[in-house]
DNA sequence: GCAACACCCATTGACGCCCATGTTTACCCA
DNA sequence: TGGGTAAACATGGGCGTCAATGGGTGTTGC
C-alpha cells in the first residue's frame, strides 16, 4: 500500500495552485476520488491531508464515539472543516484562501509525509516547530516498540479484531 | 527472508550515486518497491536504511502509540525525514545533500548490516563510534535472551499462535 | 456577461536509463 | 594446487524523459 514519507517543498503560483509531490500522488492510484481531503490541524499550524479512504476511516472512527458526546461533537470539526481538493491534469491542487491564512502560506509549501497522511507547512513554521523534535527524540532516549510483522497482514482496510 | 549482515565500503560519484552492496540488494527481491527508505539515526551520526515493508511496520507501530502524544509526535520525525530512494538499473541510489551533511559523507560510504535494517556510515566515524562497542559488550557481560524458534518459523508472515 | 475554474500547451531543469569500462571474484582446467 | 579465463559487480559519463512550473484559453455557473 505504501506510506507517505520524507518532505518536499513546492511553489504556489498566482492562481493558488501547487504541485503535490509525485511520490505522494502515486499513493492515490487505487482511490475512487483523484484528489486530497485537506483540513487544518488542531495541534500545529499546518494542514493535514489524506486520501478519501482515510477520511472515511476518520468518519467511521467518529461513529464509534458515543452519539451526542462532547468528544464526538468536538472531533467532528475535522469533517466539518475538511475540503475536497481534486488534482488537475498536472497533479496540482488549488489552496483555498481560508487555508492559506490558517497555515500562513506565502510562496512555498512544504509537504511532509506522516505515514497514512501528510501535512502541508509554511517552511519556516515547520523548522521552528519540528526542528527541535529530532534533538528531543535523542535526548529523551526515545525508543519504539515494533509491532510484530504479522500484525498487519491484511490489506489497508486494517480491521483489527478487538 | 534473510538478514543484513557484515559491512562493505563503496564510493560516491560526482552525481552523488553509490552502489548498494549486492548482498544487501538481494534482500529486496520480494519488495513491491525496488529501493530503500533512508533516514538519519537520532542516536548515532549515520543513516538508517530499510525496505518498504519495514517502514510500514514503523508506521504501524507509531499508530500504536497514543494519538497526539509527545512520544508519537517526537518519533514521527523518523517518518518525516525518511526519504524513498529507488535503485537505478545498476543497483545504485542517490544520496540527497541533507543526508550527506547529516552523516558527514565524503567520498566513501560504509554499509553496515543490522539484521532487518542496515546503516550507512562515514568510514572514519564508524571506527570511532563502533570500535568501542565490541569491548563494551564484553566488559558489560551482555547477554541476549533468544526467542523460541517456534515464534518465527515460517516466512516473515510469522503468525505467532500465543 | 462576468468571473471563477478546469483543461491544454510550452519550458526547463533534474533525474532516471542506457551503455561503456575497470576491477574483483568465482569457476574451471591443467 | 595454481594459473588462467569468464562472469559479476562496482564505477563513470552521456542522453532522453518526466516532474515541476508558468501561462493561455475554453467552459461552466452565477
Amino acid at each position: 500500500m505504501g506510506v507517505f514519507t520524507g518532505s518536499q517543498t513546492n511553489k504556489v503560483d498566482k492562481k493558488g495552485r501547487v504541485s503535490v509531490p509525485r511520490t505522494f500522488r502515486a499513493l492515490f492510484e487505487g482511490e475512487k476520488f483523484s484528489g486530497v481531503y485537506v483540513f487544518p490541524s488542531f495541534k500545529v499550524p499546518a494542514l493535514e491531508a489524506c486520501p478519501e479512504s482515510f477520511m472515511e476511516r476518520i468518519v467511521d472512527s467518529l461513529e464509534d464515539l458515543p452519539l451526542f458526546s462532547d468528544d464526538q461533537d468536538d472531533l467532528s470539526i475535522i469533517v466539518e472543516s475538511a475540503q475536497r481538493l481534486p488534482f488537475d491534469p498536472e497533479g496540482r491542487i488549488v489552496i483555498p484562501d481560508e487555508f492559506r491564512a490558517a497555515a500562513g502560506f506565502k510562496t512555498d509549501i512544504k509537504f511532509v509525509g506522516r505515514g497514512r497522511t501528510f501535512q502541508m507547512w509554511h517552511p519556516a513554521a515547520y523548522d521552528a516547530e519540528r526542528g527541535p523534535a529530532f534533538d528531543r527524540a535523542r535526548t529523551r532516549g526515545l525508543t519504539l516498540k515494533l509491532r510484530r510483522p504479522s500484525d498487519r497482514q491484511m490489506g489497508d482496510a486494517g480491521r483489527e479484531e478487538e
